[in-house]
RNA sequence: GCACCGAUGGUCUAGUGGCAUGACUUUGGCCUUCCAAGCCAAUAGCCCGGGUUCAAUUCCCGGUCGGUGCACCA
């Protein structure tokens, strides 16, 4: 069954673009190697991606380790989280989660037993699916990080990241300061992640090691508008709400800032990086036909969210593969490092006019408590402070035994206090990418076949904002001095900052179908006209249309064309 | 991780207990004045480990990778 998939990485893997990593020593499932032309396109798709996170929102990018220490990923829950205690029954081969076993019988904190307390429990216990004893089997962890150790001794543990986003909130009292104690400020990162699947399949779709790209925006929890929401407001954009997937519908065409205002998006956060996720996969070469956003559904999303999206994208073998997450986090994250880390993870938000508050205020005279009640006199004055005394003096309780404390041992008084603002942990909006779908998605979506004169042409018809090699130079005839023009022209378009090919070997035919297949948009065809009258042929890719141009605007008539600045037929 | 199926030049593939097909691609040459033309030549292959055998790419066992189903996938 030769599907569109078959097709797509026979011809990826053929001319260079995915490769099965250490092909020689036999491959890794869910590893993969990108080839010259790969390598080329997810960086171009990377840095489309920062044209529109980095340069149009102003979101710095960093960049931290891959391999963390195991406290980050106690407080992200990733330690815990990601790793079940698994049991296989030994005679149905069946996967179950051992303390859920435990429990169902009635074993009280089976999750907080060790497993091989688990294995014993389990040895008398029926397997759940098939009703025999799990006699032999043995309690197993199971957690999707790739574990190491740091430095020798083997004495860190630490875990390759199962995302990019942490680096981030760890960075985040750095970065508060870095955008001068303002919110929103946002903070994207381009990197590997990892996840040591159980069983990888469908190709590129479900990696091991993986390229993300993440945005982490800190916003203010009292207000999610986005300062340029009216970008794309109006943006029309296929959404399959709750509703449509209870009952079954298709997604609702609608403007996200219909979408925001009647409430089927939670926020202008979310509603906007859905539109710019549109905005972006489309300006990659994905058909606008195949994408759709999807919202989880309660039962599914993490508890911490309180709305979620994900881009989807149709895939002719996988059906609807989900490419980006577009998620609001609240303040989860940051309340989990601050909880383990005791830093604050809060900005200082001054109010638009200070308050004034008239307080009461009980300051001991610890001049006199000190000498009377010794190692106690802090606790005793801390409590005076919280006291409500009366004429007679303040009634504590220290250590369960009330104490009368004289008038004479404090001063009462009346004092303003000038609040000029408050800590708010912010809420985080996380559009979150993964390059290596879309790359693979836009493949898809890109390869088309034809017939021309009853032969198959087979052409990737990517943006030309990704495609890998930007021009082909191809001199009709080897000789004549055709080749010495084609080369000076190769090297005025490389001067260029184009990624440009040479290409002599065989017919002309053959040689465009060579840069069709690879996704090449334009190509320059130098002739014998060119010796007469200083004119190149330009050819582009999608509509196999020609022009002659003159040989002097070439390079910068194409570095127009690839930026977009200029169509084809208008030229 | 389980079950079933598969693995042969770069790609697709034929086939076999004893010299391994063909096509396409690629490279060189001839030819060729714009869309995979033709001719000549060259390069290049039986997934890995073990077993059976005089001899294994072929048969057997184990593994790896890929496909499918199950399980897993905050």
């Amino acid at each position: 069954m030769a599907d569109v998939y078959d097709k797509v990485m026979e011809l990826a893997k053929r001319r260079g673009f995915v490769w099965p990593s250490s092909e020689i020593y036999g491959s890794v499932a869910g590893l993969i190697d990108y080839g010259p032309l790969g390598a080329m396109m997810k960086r171009k798709i990377e840095n489309l991606w920062r044209d529109y996170y980095v340069a149009r929102e102003g979101y710095f990018e960093i960049e931290c380790p891959t391999v963390g220490e195991e406290a980050i990923y106690i407080a992200s829950g990733h330690v815990k989280g990601f790793a079940d205690k698994m049991v296989q029954c030994p005679h149905c081969k069946e996967y179950h989660r051992a303390d859920h076993v435990c429990e169902a019988h009635n074993i009280e904190h089976a999750e907080t037993k060790t497993l091989g307390e688990l294995t014993e429990i389990l040895r008398n216990l029926p397997c759940p699916a098939c009703g025999k004893t799990f006699d032999g089997a043995e309690a197993h962890y199971f957690n999707l990080m790739f574990h190491t150790t740091i430095g020798p001794g083997s004495q860190r543990t630490g875990y390759l990241r199962p995302e990019t986003a942490q680096g981030i909130f760890t960075d985040f009292g750095r970065l508060l300061r870095f955008y001068r104690d303002k919110l929103p400020f946002g903070t994207v990162q381009i990197g590997k992640s990892y996840r040591n699947e159980i069983s990888p399949r469908q190709g590129m779709i479900r990696l091991r090691e993986f390229t993300q790209a993440e945005a982490e925006i800190f916003v203010h929890p009292q207000h999610k508008e986005h300062p340029n929401f009216g970008r794309y407001a109006d943006r029309v954009v296929p959404l399959r709400g709750i509703k449509q997937q209870e009952n079954d519908e298709e997604p609702v065409a609608i403007t996200i800032g219909e979408a925001v205002k009647s409430g089927i998006v939670a926020n202008e956060y979310v509603g906007y990086y859905i539109a710019l996720t549109h905005d972006f996969l489309i300006a990659c070469g994905a058909d606008p036909a195949r994408i759709r956003f999807r919202q989880h559904l309660p039962d599914e999303r993490a508890h911490y969210a309180t709305d979620c999206w994900d881009a989807e994208v149709l895939s002719a073998r996988f059906g609807w593969v989900e490419v980006v997450g577009i998620a609001d986090r609240t303040d989860y994250d940051l309340k989990a490092h601050a909880a383990q880390s005791g830093d604050s993870f809060t900005a200082f938000i001054p109010y638009d006019e200070e308050k004034k508050v008239r307080e009461m205020k009980i300051v001991a005279d610890m001049g006199a408590l000190g000498p009377k009640f010794k190692g106690k006199a802090k606790a005793v004055a801390e409590l005076l402070a919280a006291s409500k005394p009366t004429e007679n003096g303040a009634e504590i309780v220290l250590d369960g035994e009330k104490i009368l404390i004289p008038p004479e041992l404090y001063k009462v008084r009346e004092q303003e206090t000038v609040i000029r603002g408050e800590e708010v942990r912010p809420h985080v909006i996380e559009p979150s990418y993964g390059i290596d779908r879309i790359l693979y998605s836009v493949l898809e979506h890109a390869f088309d076949e034809e017939d021309v004169d009853g032969e198959t042409r087979t052409v990737l018809r990517i943006s030309k904002k990704i495609a890998p090699v930007q021009v082909a130079v191809l001199p009709l005839m080897s000789r004549d001095g055709l080749d010495t023009v084609a080369l000076e022209l190769m090297a005025e378009i490389q001067d260029e900052g184009l990624i440009a090919q040479y290409d002599d070997s065989g017919a002309i035919g053959r040689r465009y179908r060579r840069q069709d297949e690879i996704g090449t948009p334009f190509a320059v065809t130098v002739d014998y006209d060119t010796k007469e009258d200083n004119t190149v042929t330009l050819r582009e890719r999608d509509s196999m249309k020609q022009i002659r141009i003159p040989k002097d605007h070439l390079a910068e008539t194409l570095r127009q064309l690839i930026r977009g600045k200029v169509a084809f037929e208008n030229l």
